[in-house]
DNA sequence: TGTACATCAGTGAACGCGCGTTCACTGATGTAC
DNA sequence: TGTACATCAGTGAACGCGCGTTCACTGATGTAC
């Protein structure tokens, strides 16, 4: 990736990525061509090149920005909840996950349908998942008293991580706040205790 | 699409879109080239158009195969669970959908990279999912002792459908029929009765 | 049974579209003297 | 303060690649007489 090398070529690359985000977040990765995100900026199409390479290029710093924003947040909140018992866990786990997607939509967006087509986002999304699934998997261990993970505590981490991640493709960005909660809550409803009540016989 | 005329030509119409099921179920829609695909069926480019006037008009024709196994198969196991009562019935729901998608793991691919392109197959699996949806709020209402469902009734579908689609989308196509079922068995567990147990404080 | 003709499947080179990408150029900004 | 020069951002027309798509042609098959 060329590097801008005066403060106003600094800003431009800046002004790039963020017009970048916005059309994506408007018609996702795939559909988004170089002339969308030059014409986004209000810059002629030639001037891309002089920034990134081509659009994965763009696409890996945009996601590396994500990556930092990230961690910050995560020292921010340091020492969330760590065993999963009760209630108030799930829903921080799922709240995590559910602020990040919304605030980070048009990256996640990228990742994901660039995953569909590059080997390289490929890796990148399924070690995401993989970290999460590793949470789960360790947590559903716990409330189930394993010491160690069996085959199905796996897939049930899996089915998990699984609900979280499409329900948030599908349900954000909420159009408000109180939507959101709504949509937290549901999930945390149905893996904290299932669609079915405990009296009724099974 | 122009139609076949003779016997052979039906013939290879069905050739060219078996080949295609395959290298889809291999590479993914969007990955697949049409050369892939006549190269599959062992002929040469060119003759493509004369059974199809594009790649989506061939994933189009393969769908509606795909459409009318599926009322076969629906009115074969006909008058399946209808409430949701208990633990068989949404094993049930979750096996029949486990079921389908390995058996049309390409044919649902297909539509599902295609509706991150085209406006078409985009409307077809949200009509597909809708379905889903709407069969899932009307029982979990009904658990719930609603009479009409509100939002976080809906949601709760959502969430569940959600999970099914993309589980699927990740677990399939199972090695072996065991671990098919150990899937449709997580699923159903984490659905039924959520992660935590009854006996836990919340 | 053989011959002529029509029809359609199939070939693969050639064409052309939609992009991504380059490049010669302009204009702005900053620096040296 | 003014002038000359260097550097970099930015332009947009032109280029070219990777496909999808077409097309003139061959070969096979079936039909009429």
């Amino acid at each position: 990736m060329p590097a801008p090398v005066t403060s106003k070529g600094e800003r431009s690359a800046a002004e790039l990525k963020a017009a970048a985000l916005r059309v994506i977040a408007r018609q996702g990765y795939l559909s988004t061509k170089i002339a969308d995100i030059t014409a986004e900026a209000g810059k002629s199409a030639g001037v891309f090149y002089r920034y990134f390479t081509d659009k994965d290029d763009l696409l890996r710093s945009v996601v590396d920005d994500f990556a930092v924003a990230l961690r910050e947040r995560v020292t921010e909140q340091a020492g969330g909840p760590h065993a999963l018992d009760g209630v108030e866990d799930v829903r921080g786990h799922v709240r995590a996950y559910w602020d990040t997607y919304c605030a980070h939509r048009a990256e996640m967006t990228g990742i994901y349908e660039a995953s569909l087509v590059s080997a390289e986002f490929a890796a990148h999304w399924e070690g995401m998942r993989a970290r999460h699934v590793d949470i789960w998997t360790a947590h559903v261990a716990e409330a189930r008293d394993l010491a160690a993970p069996d085959r199905d505590t796996r897939l049930t981490a899996l089915a998990v991580v699984a609900m979280i991640e499409r329900f948030c493709q599908l349900a954000a960005p909420a159009e408000s706040e109180e939507e959101g909660d709504a949509a937290v809550e549901a999930m945390t409803r149905l893996l904290a205790h299932g669609l079915l009540r405990p009296e009724q016989p099974n």
